[in-house]
DNA sequence: CGTCTTTGACCTGCGC
DNA sequence: GCGCAGGTCAAAGACG
């Protein structure tokens, strides 16, 4: 209840993008399943410097439209290293992006499942799930710890149907 | 009426 | 063996 939205308009995030600069206001960050973690050792002892690493150029265009998909198409079912005793084919997306909503429409029903505080971040995590039988794919959001205004979006798995009619 | 949200509890893996 | 962290499920309620 009282849910009360983010002190800012409802600000749809599938009509404005088109009409922002995705160099700025939609910074994405491609988190892919990388091995090396940060090398925390000691922690809490001194803020560490905000890595505001925002680059990379990638083709997103209909985001947030309705049926365009920058993951389908792209990386997806990539399991023909079973024989070579290589990592799990578990494909996990990372994105980040400038919102203050969390639900951001991506074409797909998503059905929350469960909320974390991660001790990392202030913040808590979202835990969503494909609302389409049959699909295995998660959805995790969680907030940035050093830009609120940004979300980390982490898909895992691939949609084995298409996009909502 | 059906669907989704919400919170807590519960499970597992790991570290020490 | 216990605690911690992260992740998941389930029941109830809210809501359209
Ligand atoms: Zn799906």
């Amino acid at each position: 209840m009282a849910d009360s939205n983010p002190p800012k308009p409802p600000d749809s995030p599938e009509s404005d993008f088109t009409n922002q600069n995705p160099f700025d206001e939609f910074s994405e960050f491609f988190i892919f399943e990388d091995d090396d973690e940060e090398p925390d050792h000691s922690m809490m002892s001194s803020e560490q410097v905000p890595n505001q690493q925002v680059s990379q150029s990638i083709e997103v265009s209909g985001f947030g439209g309705s049926t365009s998909n920058p993951f389908e198409g792209g990386s997806s079912s990539s399991r023909d290293i079973s024989g070579s005793g290589e990592r799990d084919v578990k494909d996990r997306f990372a994105f980040k992006t400038k919102s203050e909503v969390e639900i951001l429409e991506d074409g797909y029903k998503w059905r929350k499942y469960g909320k974390k505080m991660v001790k990392n971040s202030p913040n808590p995590r979202n835990y969503y799930k494909c609302s389409v039988e049959g699909c295995p794919v998660k959805k995790r959001v969680e907030r940035d710890k050093d830009d609120p205004s940004f979300v980390i979006t982490t898909y895992e798995g691939v949609h084995t149907h298409p996009s909502v009619s």
